[in-house]
DNA sequence: ACCGAATGTGTACGATGTCCACATCCTAAC
DNA sequence: GTTAGGATGTGGACATCGTACACATTCGGT
């Protein structure tokens, strides 16, 4: 009845539908994850999918967890890209402008996945925003690393990270969302560094 | 056959298919928007909601344009509530701080709306964004101003609105996909400060 | 070897967006 | 005023989705 070379069990399905959801997911955003398709590409029944996921929400979370993580290893990468320099202060600024460009790179890369990653209703784990691997602990701790080499006050740290973020988010999500439609290539990238200077110069 | 107290024909459909999705909205977002329930809720057959829109998308387009006029509506109403001020140059940064905190107090009071306005996958109507009573062309104004009474030079002008917005826009939006949920209320009024002067200083 | 827990399958239901053919109504031209 | 034609609604049908329930298969520990 069944084929001898697709064994019952799959195996690790709730990897492989993470897996195929996550490439969809990067394609079309995360509207188009449809659980049933994802179950289609793997070659499994629907209702597999339910013995793994409570629902079609969950599947989507552990989608938006993995885009998380691309965006966090793409600030990781352009933060060590950053050269030396002998101005420690200089330096932090530039590593803080760094990942802030990093995030809108990611955005403006992979729209579909950024969309997942934040986009999905699901509050996003207030927990997967607290590990240390997560964007906005690496903007906390470069935000630390500015007050450390005294290139930030104490009094000006407070609260910092919510305004860099925010601009940096803000950006970021009018791209994707195509609010930013009218302008060229080479206009978004000017607008993107003004973003990113007027948040620097105001922090 | 039919009840001679509702005719055959409605009347007015198109804008009571849209005034009911945009009450859904209200309350449950975007994705809650179903053609089929706003037709049930105007009591007309589903098919009907055809002939005004070609599909579910031009619907919600219809409500999410209406969701923009409200958002700048509220801008309005909060701008002319800007005391008066000798200092022109001082007024106008208070207008400026005014409408940015007018689009944030949108969000988070109607969240389910703003996310229709913007969220919605549709490029929202480029020329939504163009005419004059939107959010974006009141904030341009406002930078205009603040050119004209020399608060603000020519060379710091370019790409303003962009970076204003884009700050503004990114607090509303984590604020409304809960990303600050771990915020209290009052935390949460002092991030919102925070953004809006550093961006206000780093213009 | 066996039994219970994991994991998949099949069938089914209600809901949705949308298509097609047909019904009803309104309006302007005769 | 009658009548034709466009505008507006109706009814029925279809594919697709998420998901529930009952049953089948397999795996791992005794």
């Amino acid at each position: 009845m069944y084929d001898v070379h697709m064994p019952y069990h799959h195996g690790n399905l709730s990897e492989a539908l993470v897996e195929a959801s996550f490439q969809t997911a990067r394609e079309h955003g995360p509207d188009a994850v449809v659980l049933r398709a994802a179950t289609r590409a793997v070659g499994v029944s629907p209702n597999a999918a339910y013995r793994h996921f409570a629902d079609r929400d969950q599947l989507l979370q552990a989608v938006a967890a993995r885009c998380l993580e691309r965006l966090a290893q793409l600030m990781q990468v352009r933060l060590l890209e950053v050269p030396d320099e002998a101005d420690a202060a200089k330096r932090s600024w530039s590593r803080l402008k760094a990942a802030g460009s990093a995030y809108i790179e990611f955005a403006v890369s992979e729209p579909g996945w950024f969309r997942t990653a934040f986009g999905s209703r699901h509050p996003t784990e207030p927990a997967a925003l607290i590990d240390d691997g997560n964007p906005f602990s690496i903007l906390k701790r470069l935000l630390d690393e500015l007050v450390n080499v005294g290139a930030l006050s104490a009094e000006r740290r407070v609260d910092a990270e919510y305004a860099a973020w925010a601009a940096v988010h803000g950006v970021a999500t009018l791209s994707v969302d195509e609010l930013l439609a009218a302008l060229s290539d080479e206009e978004r990238t000017r607008v993107v560094n003004k973003v990113l200077d007027v948040v620097i110069a105001g922090l």
